[in-house]
RNA sequence: GCCGGUGUGGCGGAACUGGCAGACGCCCGGGACUUAAAAUCCUGUGAGGGGCGACCCUCGUACCGGUUCGAUUCCGGUCACCGGCACCA
């Protein structure tokens, strides 16, 4: 009989799902294991061959860790609030809910179609308002303790989209969805004060199993610095603050740059001789959008007016100095303002070079004539008063006392992180739960009427003032005030997709609860997760928003761990047979269901681990797609016909199954799934060559199970062992079975390999060196030379050095 | 510019902690089976050179140099590519 897949991937598929095979049950006595992938985006184009690699990976230890007595919980859900779906109701006149649950349904079958293990009874989707409730009751909470607030400022607005971005939506100054050009536009925001958690973000960092590049993106975007701000006098009677990680440079401070957008500026223009410049130059830098201001940074030349008729007064040297405006300095950042130190700083030094300004030494050891000398390690203090002859180290301590000491300053930390836009002028998203009373301000939606729900409407269009399609439904934006009953209009933006998201893990631990977001008791049982793997395009985004949001939970006492994952890997992306992104306009898409159809589900599982390292990017091959499916023909041969005797390794293959267990079992750990499979197929070439045992067979099914598990299935059934090869207990291997009595070791002569010998197994250094004088070969080289010394590595090789 | 990563056959990729480079798979060649083809099975396959021959020699892990009995692995330098950040004071 032939390796009919389809019949056999179908069967395998209704029985785990009839018989609940996977469903994970809250069970103490047991211990735990919470395995994770991030939940898709129900495109309407459907699964793309890039989702099965996270997800098949996920499955794999998924499986493992079962069959490893473990309870597991490995779920699966939909994030599916977003721009595209709304999009395409528009373009196609139907209502988003409608293609979500379209696209959902596809998802699930393609899913179902590719065997996952996933405890489909856990279901979770951000759209339903049984789901959303718990998003916006979090943000109530959030509001409530302060940290949710609305403020006026200059967004990321993208042209294109019609929506404002958050900072982390933003790439190379354009839309990170759709490419196109993001101005700055000043509107009034929700924000959510992810700075207020910079510090733990940072710090609880250094506690968590993730991968390394990782972690050294999420601390180089919180991007903590520290130093001191100082406060300088001005001719106005303005005291300006500025920033500094240098403050032991102060006495080189010779002049300061604000940003255009300071208030100050605004402030001074009556006092201003060239007011007009300054406006003009403001104009200019407001025009700019983001998109053009990065562009141009790169070797940009510097610009920039001086405010003529205010001077401020540097705090230590007591000298005047004047005050410019530039765009290289950004509002956004610090105070907005800097004290310019040419001497030693990249930026000040071309500055200063363009405007004449002077460039004083105060750190020696470069020539500030040159270039300026940033060395914080090698550099002493001159020029510096009371610094004098100080490295950096100690003068930047001495300085940001001297600073206190005359209340003059004090110790600063900055951050890159801004805190986060969270609104959105968009349909398809959580409505924001407040309402704007004229007497009260904002006020909550009072938790009980929770969810608010979205406003059903047959046809919306968005809005070119920059206002939510919401804001056009008067049934729904009217309203009452919940506090005074007076008249009032609830809010009309929506939450970002980042939002469903950002908890969405604690949701699967007790999916249906309708009086909490999930049950204490289902919380500490399963949380924190243990294994949470998914793309490193979302280090900076998801991943950092739901580290936010489950401090916060856990601040207020909802859940019981500081941290929502454990250990974080992450896969690489699948490029197409060219080696090229895979898309629509290259023509190089590879579709899941097409490979399913030709070679099936466990072909395809297969193929996608094997395809490289699970770490890095990896092109598509069609023809090693079939060595694969060649691979499990050959399983199907071996085992298609039940195999009777005792369920014991043969002796001619025990050494290479207690080796593949070894292997197979340390590979999965390190997703080193290509070797774990290449291992398998070694064992399985080997069962070629010495047909293979009934309890051969037994084992090399059960490590197959995890990575084509409906084959496995199969062929365990055929052989009538008991229960599911999904349920067998994974194997365990026995070091001292794993080597042979003779093995054979490397003999070199002078460093180069000559030839190889036989030798028993840990055998000692004569023994090694007498085993290569034996060799005809060796005999002949070494002839009529003076052996100076021999180096020997038990059971590797022997080296021997001669004169 | 800064931070992180990568560079190995025709291709995807292996190689523990410094110890036989190229596992496994693909492609390609040879053979068996077949009327034939496909499939399957067996077998060869880094490059160059030598021998009728079982075999032998030389070179080879981006490039240059170093440490070492021995380097894909460690150190210094150079180049290329990929990812992230980008006037962050």
């Amino acid at each position: 009989m032939k390796y009919d897949f389809r019949r056999i991937e179908k069967k395998w598929q209704k029985r785990w799902e009839e018989e609940k095979t996977f469903a994970a049950t809250l069970d103490e006595s047991k211990k735990k294991f919470y395995a994770l992938i991030e939940f898709p985006y129900p495109s309407g184009e459907g699964l793309h061959v890039g989702h099965p690699r996270p997800y098949t990976a996920m499955d794999i230890i998924a499986r493992k860790r079962r069959m490893e007595g473990y309870n597991v919980l490995f779920p699966i859900g939909f994030d599916a609030f977003g721009l595209p779906t709304e999009n395409y109701a528009l373009k196609n006149k139907v209502h988003p809910a409608a293609v979500t649950k379209k696209n959902i349904a596809r998802f699930t079958e393609q899913l179902k179609m590719l065997g996952y293990s996933f405890d489909w009874d856990r279901v979770v989707d951000t759209t339903d308002p049984a789901y959303y409730k718990w998003t916006q009751w979090i943000f109530l909470k959030m509001f409530e303790k302060g940290l949710a607030y609305k403020a006026s400022m200059p967004v990321n607005w993208c042209t294109s989209c019609k929506c404002v971005l958050a900072n982390e939506e933003v790439v190379g100054g354009v839309c990170e969805r759709c490419g196109s050009e993001v101005v700055r536009r000043e509107k009034s925001q929700w924000m959510l004060k992810i700075t207020e958690y910079a510090d733990r973000l940072l710090d609880d960092l250094d506690e968590l199993d993730f991968i390394e590049r990782v972690k050294t993106q999420q601390r180089n975007w919180i991007g903590r610095s520290t130093g001191a701000e100082i406060v300088f006098d001005t001719t106005a009677g303005d005291k300006l603050r500025v920033f500094s990680t240098r403050p032991d440079t102060l006495f080189g401070a010779t002049y300061m740059v604000v940003a255009p957008e300071h208030e100050y500026v605004t402030k001074w223009m009556p006092l201003l001789e060239n007011a007009e410049e300054v406006e003009a130059y403001r104009a200019a830098a407001a025009r700019k959008s983001d998109f053009e201001r990065t562009e141009l940074s790169k070797d940009r030349e510097k610009t920039g007016v001086e405010l003529k008729g205010v001077r401020a007064v540097n705090p230590a040297t007591k000298q005047e100095i004047p005050i410019f405006i530039s765009d290289y300095v950004l509002a956004s950042y610090g105070t907005g303002a800097i004290m310019a130190v040419p001497g030693h700083d990249t930026r000040d030094w071309e500055f200063a070079k363009k405007f004449g300004l002077p460039i004083v030494e105060v750190v020696s050891g470069g020539d500030v004539t040159k270039e300026a000398y940033t060395d914080c390690e090698n550099g002493v203090l001159v020029n510096s008063g009371f610094l004098n002859g100080m490295s950096v180290p100690d003068a930047i301590k001495a300085m940001t006392q001297w600073l206190t000491e005359n209340n003059l300053g004090r110790e600063a930390v900055n951050y890159k992180l801004r805190d986060w836009v969270f609104s959105r002028q968009r349909y398809w998203g959580e409505p924001i739960p407040i309402v704007i009373c004229p007497k009260c301000g904002y006020v909550p939606v009072p938790e009980d009427q929770l969810p608010l729900e979205l406003p059903y409407v047959e046809y919306y269009e968005t809005t070119d003032t920059g206002e939510s399609p919401l804001a056009a439904m008067t049934d729904w934006v009217e309203t009452t005030c919940p506090k005074c009953g007076g008249q009032a209009r609830r809010e009309t933006d929506i939450m970002p997709q980042w939002a469903g998201s950002s908890w969405y893990f604690l949701r699967y631990t007790d999916p249906h609860n309708d009086r909490e977001l999930a049950s204490r008791k289902a919380l500490e049982y399963w949380m924190p997760v243990d294994w949470y793997n998914g793309g490193m395009e979302h280090t900076t985004l998801h991943l950092l928003y739901s580290r936010f949001w489950h401090k916060f939970l856990y601040d207020i006492g909802v859940v019981n761990t500081k941290e929502p994952y454990l250990k974080r890997t992450s896969h690489g992306m699948i490029l197409g047979e060219d080696g090229q992104k895979m898309s629509k306009s290259r023509g190089n898409v590879i579709n899941p269901n097409d490979v399913v159809n030709e070679f099936g589900a466990d072909t395809l599982r297969l193929y996608i681990m094997f395809i490289g390292d699970f770490e890095k990017t990896a092109p598509w091959s069609t023809n090693a797609v079939k060595g694969c499916k060649r691979f499990l023909d050959r399983i199907w041969n071996l085992a298609e016909k039940p195999i009777s005797g005792p369920e014991t390794y043969s002796a001619a293959n025990e050494v290479i199954i207690h080796r593949t267990i070894k292997k197979v079992t340390e590979d999965i750990e390190s997703m080193k799934f290509n070797t774990a499979i290449a291992q398998l197929m070694t064992l399985v070439n080997a069962f070629y060559d010495s047909p293979p045992s009934r309890g051969d067979i037994k084992v090399l099914l059960e490590l197959l199970s995890p990575f084509a598990p409906h084959i496995a299935e199969e062929l365990w059934e055929i052989q009538g062992f008991k229960g599911m090869a999904c349920q067998a207990p994974w194997p365990e291997y026995d070091a001292s079975k794993m080597v042979e009595e003779m093995r054979e070791i490397a003999v070199q002569v002078g460093g180069k390999l000559k030839t190889t010998v036989t030798v028993r197994n840990d055998a000692s250094d004569d023994e090694m060196l007498q085993a290569a004088l034996a060799d005809e070969k060796i005999k002949k080289i070494v002839e009529g030379k003076e052996i100076v010394r021999t180096i020997t590595v038990k059971n590797k090789l022997i080296n021997i050095i001669v004169r």
